[in-house]
DNA sequence: CAAGCTAGTTTCGCATCGCTATCATTTAGG
DNA sequence: CCTAAATGATAGCGATGCGAAACTAGCTTG
């Protein structure tokens, strides 16, 4: 049995093991691992999920906590409040230019370059199998998805989101999905 | 350009949700994510890693906060001290039986569940490509490795540890490697 | 319009994190 | 030997994280 999962935990350790150094520990620009997590999250979010509450779900945690933290963000000045002109209780926030340059100095970048090495196929092969990865592990805690609209039962149209080519169409909002590379919190996995 | 990284981009952004989701974020069993990082540390590390300051290295902090750390667990009850025969100041952190159970119900077993679903030419495909990337990151960063004895140069004979068969030779520290696949901090790549 | 729900903020209390120092013990080098 | 280096433990400090609860304000339903 134990050599049977062999594979499994090298991988779940490998997994853990790029997350820890890849990922925001260390403090770089005297910023938690939480508020790197939030940048992130406001970085790559598109404008309908990038609110208090979608965080808060995105990062398992109260609104409380997740608005502090954002506070904390906005007075550094990375981050920028904006009241939703659609709903009077929604706040948007958006990376300031200051935020952008900071994300930019991610350590995850470097786990970008080396991705970036890559053959095609194989990376093609690897962004497979982790959503099926995220996809899974999503499903057996009963979480939800937080996806981009390639995969998505709402997008119209030609499934497939060509690289800088005409946008899809999303069933959901109605809009134009020119947002497709970002997260979104209504996401739901076509199939 | 953008459109160029695309692949990369989403392949970071996965890999990030997926550690966000599979590690210790939710405070399971009332633990906090660093102190699940040193109860896997301590659980996947060999007998000669398993010291407060090659946890500091791997953890990316300094020996005091990992003391400090792995002093809650210790009185908690899932970390047992031990003094080194060989050396007087060092200090090996073995798991106790407690320790053993708690991590059994880690938040990563829904990954390992999930791993354990691919088709083996897959897994074997995404584990390969895992190892390329934590090796790439880690060269990148000028930061120690933390592998294990399975590409390690130090490792005599037969490079493939065959699962529960007869063990390689470490020719660092002149013994078996009976602890092949846990981590090890002196682990140098073969190549 | 009233009741109820949702989005966010704020405050309180407490635990932990993370760093810098300092200290004790033990090893290693000359 | 005697000094320098390494391993850990510990204290002190500031900041953050986290949950719960109370509160404001804006939607929504009937």
């Amino acid at each position: 049995m134990k050599s049977g999962t062999r594979d499994e935990r090298q991988a779940a350790r490998l997994l853990e093991q790029l997350g820890y150094s890849a990922m925001g520990v260390g403090h770089r620009h005297g910023l938690t691992a939480a508020q790197w997590g939030a940048l992130r999250f406001f970085g790559r979010a598109n404008r309908f999920s990038r609110t208090i509450s979608s965080f808060a779900e995105f990062h398992v945690t109260t609104r409380g906590t997740a608005s502090q933290t954002v506070g904390r963000l906005v007075e550094l000045g990375f981050l920028r409040r904006k009241r939703s002109t659609i709903d009077g209780r929604s706040v948007q926030l958006d990376l300031t230019r200051k935020g952008r340059r900071v994300l930019a100095d991610d350590p995850v970048e470097e786990l970008v370059d080396s991705l970036r090495s890559l053959a095609p196929g194989t990376r093609a092969r690897f962004v497979h199998t982790l959503q099926r990865l995220v996809a899974d592990v999503a499903r057996s805690r009963g979480s939800p998805m937080f996806g981009t609209c390639s995969t998505c039962s709402y997008l119209e149209g030609d499934r497939r989101i060509e690289a800088g080519a005409s946008f899809g169409w999303c069933n959901l909002f109605d809009e134009p999905a020119d947002e497709a590379d970002q997260l979104c919190a209504n996401y739901t996995p076509a199939g």
